[in-house]
DNA sequence: AGGGATTATGACAGTTTCGTGACAACGAGG
DNA sequence: CCTCGTTGTCACGAAACTGTCATAATCCCT
């Protein structure tokens, strides 16, 4: 269990919101600051850079919109995930703060849970193996920064797809994916392939790991898709 | 449509609001219970593991926020969405009903409609997608993301069918279901199928789990079904 | 204890799903 | 134009899974 410390930014300019927000995620395990308007975000932005944001919608002064595409501009701040906080949710609203950046919403009131559950999820989604461009898992490393691939420090080809696969299944271990979620993840979305397709790569993968014996990697999972475990 | 029978525990210790939801809720086919203090909620809660509570937060005894905090702490019932019942509303109950690890408030009075509509949003917010989903009961642990079971820690191979009878079971704990129950419920409705194929998917489904001395965790019900146990 | 009803168990064949090799299409670069 | 690497699809056999039945075992009531 690799359980980093979470960093978290609330930005809301209503106290008892903060209050509750910190309350709740210091129970698990988490770092939170908070901030009551966009200017003092700003700030803490730059001081503590935080894992994750959680922006309050509708603020005085600098409104959430904003804040977010500000953050999105900077170098050092665009990839830190934003979750919006929103008191209504019209359909449109929902439009207008995913196109600004925002990576996910949350509609009040919402309780603990599940924020904490989306702020898992939204980290699992966005962190692409920790920056350093280099990603280790058993015997495979891969070097995103080159795109090389080692299995037991050797170097070893991969072919585009078969990289890409790769790729998604370092950074989403021990999660099972449908074709379907395979084909959206690493094709990407507006693609239509046959699901097999999924199956004939997943072979070529399996095929190169199987040279340095690494072929258990890829569990099937039967009637579903495809599994990538590394045991403890 | 998938059509389940939601079930609900209403815990008050007004007789008349009791009574009020019952007749409200039965109308759009949720099976209702009652208890009217925390010690009766708790009792039923184990017999017959509800799919969402509506908890009175204002009760002698043992009151609203102390029976959330109990429930959030057991692993059987930690998942349990609960919405509190709550006369007034200021910021601070509200901010502690969250805290407590409640899913949602409404404010007497109610109109059944209304009641209805959080019911459900609560509910489709905390089932699906199932994306963090980790269920243990006693030495059994799924993993919904990773569509893994795991018997003493060591994982353990399912069928497609095995996985989701016993997903049924481990949410539907000690409640007895009969044959045609579990067709529906597992297989899903519109299917015909015999109602004896039932036991030859139990009888599957406890081999495996015989294979780590767990055979007991599944009951018989005489001419009635099955039943899945967990002693506490 | 007897007998009918209900359930457990093993076997089996039909069906679904998956692994694998082959192949044609395509584009880049000689 | 040809070659090479890559990619999506297909077809076929292997393996896994599923539903049903026949028979043994068990339970319940008289």
């Amino acid at each position: 269990m690799s359980e980093k410390q979470i960093n978290v930014l609330v930005v809301d300019d209503e106290s008892a919101i903060r209050e509750m927000i910190r309350f709740g995620l210091a129970k698990s395990g988490m770092s939170v600051q908070c901030a009551a308007s966009g200017q003092e975000a700003l700030l803490k932005i730059n001081e503590q850079s935080p894992d994750i944001i959680l922006l309050d919608w509708m603020m005085p002064n600098m409104s959430g919109p904003e804040l977010t595409r500000r953050l999105r501009k900077g170098s050092v701040t665009e990839d830190i995930p934003i979750i919006m906080l929103t008191a209504r949710v019209s359909e449109d609203d929902k439009v207008t703060g995913l196109n600004a950046g925002a990576d996910d919403y949350i509609v009040k009131p919402f309780s603990p849970r599940e924020l904490i559950a989306r702020i898992n999820a939204v980290l699992r989604r966005a962190d692409p193996g920790g920056e350093d461009g280099r990603i280790t898992t058993g015997a495979i490393t891969m070097d995103t920064a080159s795109r090389q691939v080692f299995l037991d420090q050797e170097p070893v080809h991969f072919g585009p797809t078969e990289y890409r696969l790769l790729e998604f299944f370092m950074t989403h271990v021990n999660r099972s994916y449908s074709r379907a979620q395979l084909l959206d993840h690493v094709w990407g979305t507006n693609v239509y392939l046959e699901e097999r397709t999924v199956d004939v790569h997943i072979r070529r993968l399996r095929k190169i790991l199987a040279t340095a014996d690494l072929k258990h990697y890829i569990q099937t999972v039967r009637s579903h898709g495809y599994r990538f475990v590394v045991e403890d």
